[in-house]
DNA sequence: ACAAAAAAGGGGAATTTTCCCCTTTTCTAA
DNA sequence: TTAGAAAAGGGGAAAATTCCCCTTTTTTGT
């Protein structure tokens, strides 16, 4: 019988390991290799002759992250399909990861049984949606999720520089733009996030990975 | 031939069980069981006869974290040992650990042949280091980390309080001093951290696991 | 008991952050 | 093409943060 091969993308070498020795005890699947990174798995997949059915992909990974990655699985090998397994859970994440393409997110603290019953669903259906997912999903639609999309991309750029000792004077100074500008987005970020300080906004873009410590 | 029983203790599931796949694969060792964080591990080795040789502890985790865990262990079961397994690269964490009581400290993208020397070592040395550990070690001996064990009670607090919308007068209400030692705290603080904003502190204060998002 | 150190608090001021209301420029859709 | 929205920028001021130098109270070691 022809098992479903998979590919594993995770930075951390012994979950990566264990988590093969899981996927190969399924009946149905195989585990064709193991890539530490986005980048890493791009170079694999250019090498190795057959692709794999599915990619279990991690999201927090150095180089090329799991959104990054799924992204280019998306433009450029389409057919594989991609099964997000991430410890964060985190609603913009979520968001994100299927709209580059993701089947499906787990968490890693599902039960195996569960991920062969993912792996299995994302090949006969396509997908596998947690009620925790759909959940996200139809909120997502309503409108419900401050997702930092309604962000403009100065918007987040500051975001991210606010993370810093940096005085708005000086990011003005970065980012090529007055000062006055800059205290604008920030009294926008302020009503659009629900904050009153910059500490505020510090939280909110290290809770939402905007900024990376 | 008689292995020697390890129990896991890590909140993500999928991970502990994978985990439990590999180490039962180890000649020399065997999974006693599994505890979804420091409690249970408590609940479970009051309730069951034979105690582990080693425990595999996660360091984050919800309920009774590792650090809590450890030094539960330390005081009411000696004779295990422990080995603490995390994601975290943190000095601060890593000697807290240590401290409490772990015979080494292992990351999770570690290699899985790395696991089982250091399960071994642990039960014929009693501890394993790796080389990142032991510089740690060295460092902090020398008084080269800047851990916040060299912080007030008083500073500590004040450093969990301004991760949030406070301002600093607030802040100085609900600790009962006068704003002015507060803003003395604060100084010391930038000082000591080795920053010029509130900001800095926020993010050293994250970074370090002083406040919880 | 007493000197030294640590903790708590104060005055005063420069800098930065936050707020509100307003103008000009640029883009965009009807 | 033209009204309206979005982006960029400004004036001015209150509030908060940061800084430096100083006094009083409490704790601590010997």
């Amino acid at each position: 019988m022809k098992k479903y091969d998979v590919v594993i993308v995770d930075d951390h070498l012994l979950f990566a390991q264990s988590l093969k020795g899981l996927v190969d005890s399924f009946e149905e699947f195989n585990v064709l290799f193991h890539a530490n990174n986005g980048q890493e798995l791009v170079d694999k997949l250019n090498i190795v002759s057959n692709t794999p059915h599915i990619v279990l992909m991690d999201v927090n990974m150095p180089v090329m992250n799991g959104i990054e990655a799924t992204a280019w699985l998306k433009k450029n090998k389409p057919e594989i399909k991609v099964l997000a397994l991430s410890m964060e859970d985190d609603e913009n994440l979520i968001i994100k990861m299927i709209k580059k393409g993701a089947r499906g997110y787990l968490l890693k603290d599902i039960h195996p049984t569960e991920l062969q019953t993912a792996l299995q669903e994302v090949i006969d259906d396509g997908f596998y949606h947690t009620k925790h997912v759909s959940k996200i999903l139809q909120k997502s639609m309503h409108g419900m999720v401050k997702n930092e999309s309604q962000l403009s991309d100065n918007e987040l750029r500051l975001l991210e520089l606010v993370c810093s000792e940096k005085t708005y004077a000086e990011i003005a100074n970065e980012m090529y733009l007055s000062p006055k500008t800059i205290d604008g987005y920030r009294e926008s970020l302020f009503k659009k996030i629900g904050v009153k300080s910059r500490v505020g906004l510090v939280l909110y873009a290290i809770k939402n990975g905007l900024y990376q410590l």
